[in-house]
DNA sequence: GTCTAATCGAGACGGTACGTCTCGTCTTCAC
DNA sequence: GTGAAGACGAGACGTACCGTCTCGATTAGAC
């Protein structure tokens, strides 16, 4: 996707215009038709591109895809709101108002079906979906004990553990309250499930595997 | 008194085999080629079936794959294990060995795709696979209040509300950590995640908005 | 075709009044779409009959428009007008007015054509259409020749050859003319023919095969 | 700074092979399947091309075989036998030559009955097939007139009258008889025939309207 | 100031699946 | 046993995209 011109290259530079105007047609596709009617052809042409152009920098429609969605999570970033519970509320909402503009939704859980017969594409989602977003757990965590709301963490093992568990627990709740359920995950929402998720997380022993 | 033609119908009736064939060639190949790949045509032949008999009883790929996937979740039930604990755990894992099957893994997030820009599809998904599960929460409260595990239901407007937010965490959390970080909810993982739902549900007050 | 009840049969006797039916619907439908958009399914239902009972009838498309325009070709008869030519031009012109009909154009050129593969096909049309049409030829001879316009025959063998001659001569004219040119044939162009075909067979010597 | 494409035109060009590859692959096909059994997805695989390909050049079944046919005719010329009489013999037999090759028979007939409910493809067949045969009648009566033959234009309309007359007459007789008497246009059958056209056409006063 | 090579647009190419249509047969119930 | 209704297996239709491949026409750095 970089443009740079190695000193041994030689040669027309590739633009890098076409880039960032791929990846907006792509999101204006995505909102106008929806993943499964979303066709190459039709990106390039909005992105003012000829499709050889397109596929010589992505090789289909998921890697695309991917890139298209993966820049509307980088706006994500855990707010300062003063206590864990407020802070989760904050970056939850965040979340929750994502998955609510129509071409993350559409996009997003269609590369997500696909990622199940297609071991890159899952990797290609972690490293530039998901991954960073557990960094925001991981924050969240420290910041909080250093408030003293959280006691500091007795297992190193554990920590992996439980941050997966959180983070699945919290994108799951989200992602099926907003995509299956259909409902807004709006404020009200968000503070029933954080205080669900707050008081499990204090309440039980964080994940001593002896039960 | 046999009154055959139900309905004022005439005319050769359709196939009852038909359709078992159709929806168990439409998890095969789901299970061979997944969504994406999987084509009309293809399921017809693999069903020994022709392609206008498959258009006459699905309008598209689209609900076939609800329904063959939905036949996937008749099985499930709710365990008497003795505890709530124990019972959630059972269902969880129920449900989870159901995702860890190719056919479900493959159909399910992409008719949630799908029906992000479907509301009639939306609708059937829910009517089909969601709803019915929602029983089982409903019931697993019911025994739970029975053994006095839960205290008796103060407020039915909340019940429905704090019916719908289990369910979402339920299911998302078990969807995202099987689709999403592809690791498998087994027993260990179930029963951390049981522990932080249950203790977060009983010490959080169920609902009130005023927290 | 024949719907007889031959009296040693049982059962309920087959309509009639479906077999003209059935042929006036696909006269009808020969007129509004033509030979190769005409559907067996779409003369059953204009016909206001199940395809059934037209299967039952007809074993195809090409049997079924042979003898519904075979029907049109039964008016054809030899005009008396007093002299050969104007027998000729008389019987030219009700041929020329057949073929002016579109259920005759649509569907005796396809049948024609279908034909070139088909033998059985061939001898139907010869026998329902082509063959009663050169009796008016041998009429017109005979009535000729008792007027004292035509020498006696003297050589019967040569007599088949000349009226196929006369017979392709006349019918391949109109034809040509009236599908091929697409201009009429009106009573100046079938008087121009009539008198080339007249003289060319009168001064000619009648087929002798040695030149 | 304008593109200096010949006519605006820009991307790859169109193969020629290809059209060339298709009317031949057509015209196999006629051969061995029949016009109503050619289907083009056929033609296009025995092509060695795709459908695309095929419709991108030609917009259906009619004038495909239109053009296929067409090209049989090209061969046609007009030889110098030294007599008319010679002359129309030699080019009647050339036509019947023609017409008794099957691809030539199954397809003429067909479009031809096509073409009574498409006037654009009625003159694509006049402007492929029919016109430029006609210019073999103006160039043997030019050179019969030469010879002596036949006296000078007397009426400069009545050319076109007697020119179409005659092509009608020639056209339509070899069609008739080749294809619906289904009889070979042999040696003989064409000295008869043009026995009587010749003595027809001189013996009658050629077109005056008053006769 | 050429030369050179990868870029660009455009669009044709061989494929594959689509969803529809018609075929001719079969199966049911009503008469 | 015929008739209307309509489901059935089969297969062609013409369209839409796929991802690749030529084209001529830019570019910008290398010479």
């Amino acid at each position: 996707m970089q443009s740079r011109t190695p000193a041994g290259r030689t040669g027309r530079p590739r633009s890098a215009a076409a880039d960032a105007a791929i990846l907006a047609a792509t999101r204006q596709a995505l909102v106008e038709l929806g993943w499964s009617k979303l066709t190459l052809g039709d990106v390039a042409t909005r992105a003012g591109v000829a499709k050889t152009t397109l596929y010589r920098r992505w090789s289909g429609k998921n890697e695309l895809v991917v890139d298209a969605v993966a820049e509307l999570f980088d706006e994500l970033e855990l707010p300062d709101r003063g206590s864990l519970a407020a802070d989760i509320e904050g970056v939850v909402l965040q979340f929750a108002a994502i998955l609510a503009r129509p071409e993350a939704r559409s996009g997003l859980m269609a590369v997500v079906a696909e990622a199940t017969r297609d071991d890159a594409l899952r990797d290609r989602i972690r490293a530039s979906i998901v991954d960073p977003q557990k960094d925001l757990v991981l924050e969240g965590r420290a910041r909080a004990r250093t408030r003293g709301e959280l006691p500091p963490e007795p297992d190193p093992l554990a920590v992996s553990r439980t941050v997966d568990l959180i983070f699945d627990m919290v994108a799951g709740a989200v992602v099926h309250r907003t995509l299956v359920s259909a409902e807004p995950a709006d404020e009200e929402w968000v503070r029933d499930f954080t205080r669900v998720l707050l008081h499990g997380l204090t309440a039980a022993a964080p994940g001593p595997s002896g039960g």
